[in-house]
DNA sequence: TTGTATGCGTTATCAA
DNA sequence: TTGATAACGCATACAA
C-alpha cells in the first residue's frame, strides 16, 4: 500500500504540470496549483500582508476603510482561505475524526448523521473511517486521523480491552469520545445506550407473557467458541446486554442460561444454522432476541423460510428500530436506539472537551426503550 | 455560526494550557500542543533536518546506516508525521471531499462504503458532508471542501442546472466526479445507474403482464406543482426515469402519462395522500413505481394500512434493493442499484483524474437490472 | 490602526 | 550521500 501511495504522489505531479499547461495566463513556470493568497489580496488592496490577514481571518482589528478595501479586493480576486496553512500556524484544525464499525450499517450511519449535524453547527468537519470491527484497521485509522491532526475523535472501539492507540491519542492531547462502547481506565467520555436496562425490560416483558426459554443471538464471537467469561466480549454494548440477559434468565429459573446465547452469527448461512439450532433446542425456545438489526433481519428471513409464524410459534425482538421492522406482518418489536441522538450527544461532548472542559469524565447512558409490536405474544399460544 | 466558531478557537487555547498542566515533564511553557518533529528526530539521530526528512518522508536517498539511525530515533521518540505540514509544502492533500444528499439513506451510505474502501486502498481519506438535497448547503459544503484543499470531490449534485460552484472547483484544479446525476457542460466524469433502461425494463415487464395505468411516485418536486418540462427536474436520475416512464406509457396507449406522475412525496403524510389519490384514480391504477426506497417504504406501509394486497390488488416496484424489500410478504420487486460499485467506480475514476488522466470526460452508466419478486403479478388478477 | 519579522513542520533546491 | 536554506500560506508578537 505504501508503494501504491507513493506512485500516486508522483503521478500527481504530472497532473499539476498538465494543469498548468492548460491554464495558461495566470500561472508562472511553477508546477504547483497557484491560488490567491493573502499576499495577493494585500497587494491589490494596497495594505500589508498582516492587515489583509487580519480582516480575512476575522481576528485582529482594522478600520472600516481598510476592511472594505481588503474585502473588496478579496472578492474581486476570488480569494479562498487555505485551511491547511491556517491550521499550520494556529496549531489546530476544524477536523473531527470518526471511526465507526461500518458506515453502511444504519445504526452507524444514523449516528454519523447526528454527529455531522452537530459538527456542522459548530463549524467542524468530519473525516469518516470504517474499522470494519477489526482492531488492526481501527489502529490504522486512528493513526491516520492523528497524522491529520484532528481536533478530536469519536470512536466505536472494536475491543475495549485493547485501546492503547486511543490512550496514546488522548495523552498526546486529542480528546476522544467513545460511542456505543466504553473502555474502563480510558480517559474518554462515552455515549452508549442503556443496554442492560433494555435487555432487562425485554426479558421482564417476555417473562410476564410466560416465556422462559429465551435465546440471545449476537454477531460477536468469543474465544474458545463458548462464552466462559463476559470480559471476553470486547464490545461493551453486547457484553452488558448478555449480562442482563443471563441475570434475567436465571431469575426465571433457567439453569444454564449461557447455553441460550448464540454467538458469531455473521451472514445468511450462519443465520440458517442458528435458526436450525434454535428450533431444535430442548426444551423449546419460545422467544428470540437479536442483538442488532442485521442479525435480526437474517434471522427473521431464515425463520420465515422454515415456516415459523410470529408470534404464535415464536416471539421475536431485535435491537435497533430499523426500517425493515416496520414492514413485516406482524411488525417486529424492537429496542429503540436513538443513534442520531447518540451521535449528537457524542459530538457535543467532544466539542466541550475541545473547548477546554476538563471536568470529570462522563459516561452518558441513553435510554433505549423497547417498542412492543406484533412479533411478541404470550407463551400460551406457542405450539408446543 | 461564525461567532460560535471563533469562540471555540479561543477556548481551544485554554484547553491546550490545561493539557500542558497535566502532562508535566515533556513540555515547555508553550501554549501549543508540542509534538515530535523531523527536527527532533534529526537531532536525536545526529543528522541534518533534510536527511531526516528524506528518510521519514520516504522520498530522497540515504545510506543504509543513516536510514537506520533515523528510523530508530523516530521510533524511540514516537514521531508522527504532520500531514498538514506535508500538504502545505507539497501543495497536495490526501483528502477527498464527498457530498451526498443524506448519509443516513442506505442508497448513499452504501455508496460511501464503496468510495471509502476504494479511497482506503489508495491511501486517501474522506471528508464526508451532507447537502440535505439543498442547493445552498451543497454550495457551502463545496466551499468548505475547497478551503480544506481536497485533492478531488465526489458530489451528488442537488440540481444539475446550477453547478457554478462545481465549475469553479474544477477550473481551479480540483477534479470532480458526479454521482447519480450528470450535469451537462460540466467537465466532470459521472457515475450513474442506467435509469432509463431500468425504467423501460420495468414498464415492459408490467405491460407484458397486462398493466396499463402505472403510476410513478417521486420525492422530487417540480415548479408550479405540475411537471411541464422534464428539464425542471434537477436530479437527472429522476429525470431520466420519468422520461422513460412517459415514453413507455405512451407506447402503451396512455393519453396523459404525466397525470400518472406523483411528485413531492416526502414523509409519511404525503405518502398517505398520494396513496389515497392513487387508489381513487380513474381509470384504476394497477401498478406503482417508487422512485427510491424511502418513498417505497412509506407507500408500502400506507397501502398496507388501507388493506391493499400485493400483487392481487396492486403490483409494486421500488428503486433500490433495500433491506426492507426482502422481509415483506410477498417480497418487493426492485430496481437493483449496486451503489457500492457506483461509489467504487466514482472513486477509481477520481483517482485517475488526480493522477493526471486528462482523457475525455467519461459518463459511466451502470446497469441497474430489475429484480422481479412477488410484489408483481399479472393484471388479470387485479380486482377491478 | 497598521506594518515588520518570525514561526509552524514539512518538502524541495542547491551546493558541498 | 548529506547539509544549509528557502519556500508553502497563514497567524502573531512586537514595533511603529
Amino acid at each position: 500500500m505504501r508503494i501504491l501511495f507513493l506512485n500516486i504522489l508522483i503521478r500527481v505531479n504530472h497532473f499539476a504540470k498538465e494543469f498548468v499547461k492548460r491554464d495558461i495566463g495566470t500561472v508562472k513556470m511553477s508546477s504547483k496549483k497557484t491560488s490567491i493568497t493573502v499576499a495577493d489580496v494585500a497587494r491589490a488592496a494596497k495594505v500589508s500582508k498582516a492587515t489583509a490577514a487580519r480582516v480575512l481571518g476575522g481576528y485582529g482589528v482594522a478600520s472600516e476603510k481598510t476592511r472594505n478595501a481588503v474585502t473588496e479586493a478579496a472578492e474581486k480576486l476570488g480569494y479562498r482561505s487555505n485551511e491547511l496553512a491556517r491550521s499550520m500556524s494556529t496549531g489546530r484544525t476544524g477536523l473531527i475524526g470518526v471511526v465507526v464499525g461500518d458506515i453502511e450499517n444504519a445504526f452507524f450511519s444514523r449516528a454519523v448523521r447526528g454527529i455531522s449535524d452537530a459538527a456542522n453547527a459548530a463549524g467542524l468537519n468530519l473525516i469518516i473511517t470504517n474499522s470494519n470491527e477489526d482492531l488492526e484497521q481501527e489502529r490504522e485509522m486512528v493513526a491516520v486521523l492523528m497524522r491529520q491532526r484532528v481536533a478530536g475523535m469519536i470512536v466505536a472501539p472494536t475491543d475495549v480491552r485493547d485501546t492503547v492507540h486511543l490512550e496514546a491519542a488522548i495523552s498526546s492531547g486529542t480528546p476522544v469520545v467513545t460511542f456505543d462502547r466504553v473502555a474502563d481506565h480510558l480517559v474518554a467520555d462515552s455515549v452508549c445506550g442503556d443496554d442492560a436496562a433494555a435487555a432487562d425490560q425485554v426479558m421482564r416483558h417476555l417473562h410476564d407473557l410466560g416465556h422462559q426459554n429465551v435465546a440471545y443471538v449476537t454477531a460477536a464471537g468469543f474465544q474458545g467458541g463458548r462464552l466462559s467469561d463476559l470480559d471476553e466480549i470486547g464490545i461493551t454494548a453486547v457484553r452488558n446486554r448478555i449480562a442482563a440477559f443471563l441475570t434475567a434468565s436465571e431469575r426465571a429459573g433457567i439453569e444454564d442460561p449461557m447455553g441460550l446465547v448464540f454467538q458469531n452469527v455473521i451472514g445468511e448461512e450462519s443465520a440458517q444454522d442458528i435458526v436450525a439450532a434454535i428450533l431444535a433446542h430442548e426444551p423449546a425456545i419460545t422467544a428470540v432476541l437479536a442483538s442488532d438489526s442485521l442479525i435480526g433481519a437474517s434471522l427473521y428471513k431464515a425463520f420465515k423460510e422454515r415456516g415459523v409464524r410470529f408470534p404464535s410459534d415464536l416471539s421475536f425482538v431485535s435491537w435497533f428500530d430499523a426500517d425493515w421492522t416496520k414492514v413485516t406482518a406482524p411488525q417486529i418489536s424492537v429496542v429503540d436506539q436513538p443513534t442520531y441522538e447518540f451521535g449528537q450527544k457524542a459530538m457535543q461532548c467532544l466539542i466541550g472537551r475541545i473547548n477546554g472542559d476538563s471536568s470529570k469524565i462522563e459516561h452518558i447512558l441513553i435510554p433505549t426503550p423497547m417498542i412492543a409490536r406484533g412479533s411478541i405474544g404470550p407463551r400460551e399460544t406457542c405450539g408446543d
